[in-house]
DNA sequence: CGTCTTTGACCCGCGC
DNA sequence: GCGCGGGTCAAAGACG
């Protein structure tokens, strides 16, 4: 996280808020991965990925430990040989602690890429086509010249293997009741994936049951399924959060192309492309809220074309999840709340709204009571 | 020197 | 047709 000491409203602002970052700001520090590269813990670089745990701050003492040479007092100790045989032993018990724990690190490592590798499997694989709603999303996507509202996908629920079965907590922070634990987990500025991807389930669920209802229903006509086919509408995402840093790191790169104070809110709005491929057609928009000015919202428009970085997949999850509600579904023709989202961060509100020229879904992050919706600073990264 | 940001100009859709 | 507002373009400047 880069700082900015510019600022804003007389507060000290961040330059990037890492508001999906993967890993603790300590990785980045080349003393201190080098520094346990040396410790025996970390083989390979790709161990790196793991070098912000206590474990190996623990072993990188033990091994700085038994690294230091005699002093003078202790050559002329008249039991040098017990002391030597003590510290002998000292020495093996460390190895094999540390044999232990490089074990736990080699664990964790197979968890988080078994995670990694679920994720990108759930976005890539095709869901089966098990009822109408489905039936009619693929129509769309094969559609001839409608563009395919996302390229990102949903497992189905029952292949969607739980957090208990991977080893992965199913917790938020907040529902931890050791304090510890809990702050430890909100300040790791880590989102719970697969919480998330539930939530957006969840909503699809709602929506594709309310199809299904829709089409049992006798009034339910062919003109309704041409008013579904209407052409693809440019669907819109856009996602409240507090916030004092400029804009939300969602894993992408994005250029700025443009800005612009619009009506009714003095705080400019700006425009951004996506810049990790020339051809991608997504586009952000970052505005601070007017009555608000600490909650920054950010709207996404269209699907990436190309593949994305890790930290990028899980916001490109989200957006193309609600897009994609937003653009299968006639419930566009009423606005309202639809859904509470149950899961991510306690209290995440979607609200559909058909009152702009796009079709756009809001995930309100910033319900008071909410333990997430506090402002993010420097002590939350 | 390449990349990114800034900013005024321009385009276009919409409502009157 | 005209004005307004949202969105985009592109030249110039900043930055690393």
């Amino acid at each position: 996280m880069i700082t900015d000491r510019s600022n804003y409203d007389g507060l000290t602002t961040i330059k990037e808020l890492d508001f999906f970052s993967m890993h603790s700001n300590d990785n980045d520090h080349p003393a201190k991965i080098d520094q346990l590269q040396t410790s025996h813990i970390c083989p390979s670089p790709s161990d790196k990925l793991f070098t912000n745990f206590t474990v190996g701050e623990k072993l990188l003492t033990l091994n700085t430990v038994t690294a230091q040479p005699l002093k003078n007092e202790d050559r002329n100790h008249p039991n040098l040989t017990q002391l030597l045989r003590k510290l002998q032993v000292e020495v093996e018990k460390s190895k094999e602690e540390n044999k232990n724990l490089r074990s736990t690190l080699d664990l964790i490592k197979n968890k988080y890429e078994a995670l990694q590798s679920q994720l990108l499997s759930a976005m890539h694989r095709p869901v089966a086509s098990n009822s109408r709603g489905d039936q009619l999303q693929d129509e769309r996507n094969d559609g001839g010249d409608v563009p395919a509202p996302s390229t990102m996908r949903f497992l189905d629920h029952d292949q969607v293997p739980l957090e208990e079965e991977m080893g992965i907590s199913d917790r938020h922070p907040w529902q931890y009741s050791d304090k510890k634990t809990a702050e430890r987990l909100m300040s790791s500025s880590t989102i719970n994936v697969d919480a998330m991807r539930r939530d957006c389930q969840s909503i699809i669920n709602q929506v594709g049951k309310k199809r299904i209802s829709r089409s049992d229903d006798a009034n339910y006509t062919a003109k309704n399924d041409q008013e579904e086919l209407l052409p693809y509408r440019k669907a819109r995402v856009s996602i409240r959060a507090r916030s004092v840093a400029p804009m939300l790191s969602d894993g992408c790169q994005w250029r700025k192309y443009g800005q612009k104070t619009a009506k009714g809110n003095p705080c400019p709005r700006a425009y951004y492309r996506c810049s990790l491929d020339t051809g991608c057609p997504v586009r952000k928009q970052v505005q601070r809220c007017a009555e608000d000015k600490t909650i920054l919202i950010t709207t996404y428009e269209g699907n990436h074309n190309h593949p994305l970085p890790p930290a990028a997949t899980a916001m490109a999850f989200i957006t193309s999840a609600a897009a994609n509600m937003l653009v299968s579904d006639s419930i566009l023709s009423n606005s309202g709340i639809i859904s509470a989202l149950p899961n991510y961060h306690a209290s995440t509100f979607a609200t559909l709204s058909t009152s702009t020229p796009h079709p756009t879904i809001t995930l309100d992050l910033t319900p008071t009571n909410n333990p997430a919706s506090t402002l993010f600073n420097d002590a939350n990264f």
